[in-house]
DNA sequence: TCCATTTGACCTAG
DNA sequence: CTAGGTCAAATGGA
């Protein structure tokens, strides 16, 4: 029985020390994407390079950062570790679901016993919005639950995507509506869009990105550095709030970083760099976290120019290449 | 028949 | 032990 279990943690950790090195080179590998896109888009604000637009290139960083965090996130957690099959399979980005569930599924065959099968978040970043009426914020939501909540009049609301099942996405919500008078919406969004609707999103983001509309607060407050790679990745979905009226909403960015982000009139580029950086910081582990911490230091400091920001991005990049 | 919602049970973090 | 998050069978509507 013992030595069964030996084996079966031996056969483990090697599956796990080989998907950690596949997937930190596919991680380094989507950020040297990312900085090689980085670079262009570099020549064609700094010297009017014209062969690719400033657009796309910022949808190809952004695509490659989130891929990389979803990469990084896939693997972050001893308990998930324990649960990889076998096989060694990889999860494509963004999938962090149910890994648990598979193997309960092939370790028991009953299914109704679902002990040790689910792994509630904890304290995950996330993101609030309150709103006055339940609005349609673009994507397809299915509701899976509904609980009531302690000293709280209204129940709570659970949604997920839709394309949980047939595209891995692990994008979920919660709506509950609060006590106040008149009554608001305050919807919690967790995890990322890894369904088709977040490509859509992320092009969004990058055509509104000039048009910062001052009425939405912005603040960052977090409790966990665990999740916040899968957080961050979502922003697509963030900035898609903006398509909708904005004189009804609030929206919350959890971060565990203090990073003065609370400005709403930083450039849109100020934004995007100072978020994913600090992004990477809390996750990429601690051999590279001194190098980040750094970046994410001078990169929340609105005044640097695009070259400054291009250096300490370069100086990143010293630690990840082989 | 398919798909979304409801709802009670299950499960974990604190 | 409790509160809250999730699952999945049951149910209902198109």
């Amino acid at each position: 029985m013992e030595r069964h279990t030996d084996a079966t943690m031996s056969t483990m950790e090697c599956t796990w020390s080989e998907k950690i090195s596949g997937d930190r080179k596919r991680a380094i590998d989507e950020l040297l994407r990312g900085r090689s896109f980085t670079k262009q888009l570099r020549s064609v604000l700094v010297g009017g390079d014209q062969q690719e637009s400033a657009q796309d290139l910022l949808a190809k960083i952004l695509r490659s950062f989130n891929d990389t965090l979803s990469i990084l996130n896939s693997g972050e957690s001893n308990e998930v570790v324990s649960q990889i099959p076998a096989s060694g399979q990889l999860y494509s980005p963004g999938w962090h679901g149910r890994r648990s569930e598979e193997s309960c599924e092939s370790g028991k065959s009953s299914t109704k016993d679902r002990r040790g099968c689910y792994k509630r978040r904890k304290n995950s970043q996330s993101l609030i919005r309150i709103t006055p009426n339940f609005h349609d914020d673009g994507y397809a939501w299915r509701k899976y639950g509904q609980k009531v909540i302690l000293n709280a009049k209204h129940q709570r609301s659970y949604y997920r995507c839709t394309h949980k099942h047939d595209q891995g996405c692990m994008a979920t919500k919660q709506v509950q509506m609060t006590e106040e008078e008149p009554p608001m919406y305050k919807t919690t969004y967790h995890g990322q869009h890894t369904c088709k609707s977040m490509l859509k999103s992320s092009q969004i983001m990058v055509e509104n990105s000039t048009a910062r509309d001052s009425s939405i607060l912005l603040s960052f407050e977090s409790n966990n550095q665990d999740d916040s790679n899968a957080f961050f990745s979502s922003f697509p979905l963030i900035k898609q709030e903006e398509e909708i009226p904005n004189d009804d909403q609030e929206v919350t960015y959890n971060n565990h970083t203090n990073n003065n982000n609370k400005n709403n009139n930083s450039s849109s580029s100020d934004y995007l760099l100072s978020l994913e950086l600090t992004t990477s910081e809390s996750n990429l582990g601690s051999d590279h976290g001194d190098v980040l911490s750094g970046v994410n230091s001078s990169c929340t400091d609105s005044t640097h120019s695009l070259d400054d920001m291009m250096m300490d991005f370069d100086d990143v990049f010293i630690g990840f290449e082989c």
